[in-house]
Order: C-alpha cells, then sequence, then structure tokens
DNA sequence: ACGAGAACCTGTTTGC
DNA sequence: TGCAAACAGGTTCTCG
C-alpha cells in the first residue's frame, strides 16, 4: 500500500496520537506477518510510554522511554487505525496486532496480504539494523540533490525506473511515485539509471521531492487499503499525471498518443512518450 | 556482481 | 452468471 507519502501521513497521525500515551494490552492474534513477531513482544511493550514517532524511508519508528523503538513496515496491504475510547472499532479481519493504551484508545495493526513487518529493537542498534542499514538517500534530507543522486546511479545498467525502486539507492519511492516523479522530470522510464546525471539528475532529485511534498500535503494517496491513522481517506489520487492513467491525455501535451503503461521488473509503469526521453 | 524474475499472501477486478 | 486469470501501493530470495 503505501509509500512515503503515506508513511508519513501516517506517522504525523500518530506522533500527534500516541505521543505520550502508555500501552497498557498488546494482543498477538498470530505468530507471524512476513517474519515473525518478535518474541515476548507482549511483556516488553505494556506498561512502556511513547516518547515520539518518526519515519526512515517507509518503516514507522515508535520511540518507547527507556530506548526501544518499535519499528513497523505496511508493506502493500497494511493499515494503522486509531480509535479512541468513545469510538470502539469491533474486531476487523486481518486485525493481527492490536495495541490499548492507557487511556483507552486503540491501534490496530491490519494486513491482508501480511507482506508488513514489526519489529521491536534496542535505539542504539537502529543504524546498524539489518532493515535499515542499506537504505539510500532519504528523498526529504538535507543531503538529497541530483549530484547526490547521480552518484548513486553512476555506472547502473538497470531502467532508471528500476533504480527508483531500489531502497537501497533511494529511500522511500514505490511504484505510483517513480512513474509520477520520472513524469515531472520528462524523463523515460526505460533510460540507463547510468546516464541520468547533470541537469537530468537535478531535475529528477527536484521533481521526486515536489511530487512527495506534494502527496504529503494532500495526506497520500487513498487506493484500496490506504487511510491515515485517523481513518481519513487522502486525497492525491486525484492529483496522479499518469500513473493508472494508460490511454488518457497527457495534462502537459495534446499528442493523440495518450499516456502508455509498459512492464518493467513485473510492475506497470505510466509515462507520455513525448515528453519523456 | 548485477539485473530480472519468482516468491511471499489475500482480495478485487477483468475477461472469456 | 461463473470461474479463472490478471493485477495490486513492497521486499527479499534465487537464478543466469
Amino acid at each position: 500500500m503505501p509509500e512515503l507519502p503515506e508513511v508519513e501521513t501516517i506517522v504525523r497521525g500518530l506522533e500527534q496520537r500516541l505521543a505520550g500515551r502508555r500501552f497498557r494490552q498488546v494482543t498477538l492474534n498470530r505468530a507471524d506477518l512476513r517474519t515473525p513477531l518478535p518474541t515476548g513482544l507482549k511483556a516488553k511493550l505494556e506498561g512502556k510510554r511513547i516518547e515520539r514517532v518518526s519515519r526512515r524511508a517507509k518503516y514507522i519508528l515508535i520511540h518507547c522511554a527507556g530506548d526501544a523503538v518499535l519499528l513497523a513496515h505496511l508493506g502493500m496491504s497494511g493499515r494503522i487505525v486509531i480509535s479512541e475510547a468513545n469510538e470502539k472499532r469491533l474486531r476487523q479481519k486481518h486485525d493481527h496486532v492490536v495495541f490499548t493504551f492507557d487511556d483507552g484508545a486503540v491501534l490496530a495493526f491490519n494486513d491482508a496480504r501480511r507482506f508488513g513487518m514489526i519489529d521491536y529493537v534496542a535505539a542504539a542498534q537502529l543504524p546498524n539494523h539489518k532493515l535499515l542499514r542499506h537504505l539510500g538517500l532519504e528523498p526529504l534530507g538535507h543531503e538529497f540533490n541530483g549530484a547526490n543522486l547521480a552518484k548513486r546511479l553512476a555506472g547502473k545498467n538497470c531502467s532508471i525506473k528500476a533504480a527508483l525502486l531500489d531502497q537501497r539507492v533511494i529511500a522511500g519511492l514505490g511504484n505510483i511515485y517513480a512513474s509520477e516523479a520520472l513524469y515531472w522530470a520528462n524523463i523515460s522510464p526505460r533510460r540507463r539509471a547510468g546516464t541520468v546525471l547533470g541537469a537530468r539528475a537535478d531535475a529528477l532529485a527536484a521533481a521526486i521531492r515536489k511530487t512527495l511534498e506534494r502527496a504529503i500535503a494532500a495526506g497520500g494517496s487513498s487506493l484500496r487499503d490506504y487511510v491515515q491513522a485517523s481513518g481519513e481517506l487522502g486525497y492525491f489520487q486525484h492529483h496522479w499525471a499518469v500513473y493508472g492513467k494508460e490511454g488518457e491525455k497527457c495534462p502537459r501535451c495534446d499528442c493523440h498518443r495518450g499516456i502508455k503503461r509498459i512492464v518493467q521488473n513485473a510492475r506497470s509503469t505510466f509515462y507520455c512518450a513525448k515528453y519523456q526521453r
């Protein structure tokens, strides 16, 4: 489901609503998601106070008192939904882990496909965590620019689209925003990644940043599964230029060819063949 | 070592 | 209408 803008929106919602609360009860409805749930998670979390919530790439980091971090990834279909004490939520299918807080609020981790994961680690070992260690540039970070992006792309023979999905190059883009960013940068998704440098890399870095920022401002894109932590829908899907728009008119040109759909590395890519080179 | 494809799951949409 | 195939926002493993 979620790419960087959706995760960022969820993180902001969680920060606002969870900071300062204390886990009262943790219910594990199964033993594993994509990976086994951490052993002793229930005992370790109950009674712990949440200090803040942050994000790295598409990972949600819930920082607890005592320098421990609950790390969560939503995979393709994961959702996190909070219900306050006065708005009871019945247990839904695929509610795999349910957290109850000291004030009666409930947070459900729901994930039909179970591509998501949850881990619990000491804060000190976070930088070396297996899942975070190899992540690439944070596209909203200060050090993200065309030159640094080009450095990561140098020598790569795969398509630029495939490279943008490689989290070791840049961390947080997914299938929707990769197509959208390439469109706004006028770069063909089929172009070899290693040939994106100089002004072209500058344009791509700028398009990535702008696309993600606009999407965050809209609360992310709601398709099948995604909702904000509050349960509200995002609305950036109404602003997509190319994603899911095969055959439709490109928003910036009047060519009759329309938006094309191709398959790269088994994922759909959408682009305008006239403007993207 | 790299890139492409399969695999992991369930649910929904599409096409015959 | 019914059933099967295709497809879905991600990541990781295997194979050539």
